[in-house]
DNA sequence: CTAGTTGCAAAGCATTTGCCTGTGG
DNA sequence: CCACAGGCAAATGCTTTGCAACTAG
């Protein structure tokens, strides 16, 4: 089977460096979305030379292995969680205040109910909005 | 009254010209959220001088004026709905196939009951995703 | 070695703005 | 008449891409 596998299969091995470690702890450490410029910020504190091209390229990548997950709310530009995040169906909520985003577990039902006649529900979205813990003291 | 509000006032007088009409037919005849470009497309049909910029102009100073909505969905470039069918609350369905946004009348309840503990509910945004009646066919 | 990576700069796109001409009232 | 509007082109701001230098394995 191995051998099978190796004959004209450009297989793709993704090299470990600096730069990809930093994005994913930036993500990690985070605990939530974020997006690319965020990730380079905080990636920049322990890799300073990194570039965002290379943040935007990571993030896809990653995205495409199944590392991570995007987020794009209303009106926002696209972040990025770790896929551990985005494993249980969950939702997001956007603090009015500071912008941060954070995940919410669970899920309120009835959603079929609202579909108007003749459409059909694959999936949906909810996001809610007002302000995080932080920003209420 | 009248006397006193004329001191000083620099009065906001919106005119009534063709492009205007134009844009605001076009999203009253859609019925449904359309984009920018696709306003510009409908509305350059009765008027085909009418300018990509004109048309964001002017969606602005309408929206400014309380006369259209914005609609924003994740991902996607801001639409507009005419103000009266955002005047009641509800939310969006996106179909997967031409891409086209409907509006959704209702709301399942239960939304508050999954807020994270210190946090604070101001508003919510439901996205719904599928196939849309004409898309099913 | 050498294919995969990176940083920089340039390219793309959608949206906004500046400026001068056109026009509704 | 003339302040408001519109059209065009230049300017933004975010994201992607091209390319030559660099490096993990």
């Amino acid at each position: 089977m191995l051998a099978l596998c190796a004959i004209g299969i450009d297989l793709f091995v993704p090299r470990k460096t600096p730069q990809r470690d930093a994005i994913h702890q930036a993500l990690a450490k985070a605990g939530r979305p974020l997006s690319p410029q965020e990730v380079l910020d905080l990636a920049s504190k322990t890799t300073p030379t990194l570039g965002l091209a290379t943040v935007y390229r990571t993030l896809g990548m990653l995205e495409e292995a199944g590392q991570v997950a995007p987020v794009d709310l209303p009106g926002e530009a696209r972040r990025y969680e770790l896929q551990a995040a985005a494993d249980t169906h969950h939702h997001h909520f956007q603090c009015d205040d500071c912008g941060n985003v954070y995940d919410v577990e669970g899920c309120p039902g009835g959603i079929h109910d609202i579909l108007p006649k003749g459409f059909s529900l694959r999936d949906h979205e909810i996001i809610l909005y007002g302000k995080c813990a932080a920003c209420r003291s």
